[in-house]
DNA sequence: GTTGAAATACGAAGGCC
DNA sequence: GGCCTTCGTATTTCAAC
């Protein structure tokens, strides 16, 4: 993991079709040595999956809130019950006053209305405060320290 | 935007280096045809671009916090100062009593302090309050109305 | 949307530093 | 161990239908 593995990974986060004959010129190595490089940063898991990025309001998505969950319980099963929400994108355990932080995506505000309800129901949630979003300025992949 | 499309959209995020003859396959098209509706999605801006999914951990990003923020003046450049701090990830204004809630990595809680700090002395930004995340359970991408 | 052909890129092998 | 070059194969890309 050196400098050239940073700079093919912030390469890629650009435009992952890119050839590798391109990644190599921008690097100075050639196209072979690009392959390798990168087929070990999926191998080490450094690189989990190449995919899109989508607008979010042409999937109907819309509209994004950020939910508070209090979990009462030790919810084993917490993991689980979120992940059966399409519509939570993130499930993240915090350390604040709220145990539980969701991020959510919906069409619009009865949609999310919907959701909230669901979330409600789940065993073990006492209770939840949505935040809407307004606007978002930005959503950016993870910059590399350019060490 | 059909449901063919939303199939692709699918498809395209789990996996966007397969093949246009495998996606043909799965959706009961041929490659040529995929390709056509790929690119128009793209023309669309429905894909904004094809990208690598980056463990953060690997790159010095296992920290991570989502910091409410008092702006109190009506900061015209607020997008700009916020996204001149490479670790924040995602910058959105909120409806709540906090105008702006940042998502922000950071590779330990010393490197978290330092940008909480640098937020703090931008222009305009009178009270910060960082929640840390003890455990992600997941952050995925949107998921596709199955309609 | 389909088919088919040309251009291009991938992916593996072998040799070199 | 990492890099370069080469070659056969698979994929992309674009034409005509």
């Amino acid at each position: 993991m050196d400098d050239i593995d940073r700079a093919l990974l912030a390469l890629l986060q650009q435009d992952a079709l890119q050839p590798y004959a391109a990644l190599g010129a921008a690097v100075g190595l050639s196209a072979g040595a690009v392959h390798e490089r990168v087929r070990k940063l999926r191998d080490r898991g450094v690189i989990r999956r190449t995919t899109i990025d989508i607008d979010p309001s042409a999937v109907d998505r819309g509209v994004c809130a950020f939910v508070s969950v209090d979990a009462s319980a030790w919810m084993g099963e917490a993991r689980d019950a979120f992940a059966a929400v399409p519509e939570v994108q993130e499930a993240h355990i915090t350390a604040g006053s709220s145990s539980v932080l969701l991020k959510v995506r919906t069409g619009d505000n009865e949609h999310l209305q919907r959701v909230l309800r669901r979330i409600h129901e789940i065993e073990g949630i006492s209770r939840t405060n949505a935040t809407i979003v307004l606007e978002t300025f930005f959503e950016r992949p993870l910059t590399q320290p350019t060490a």
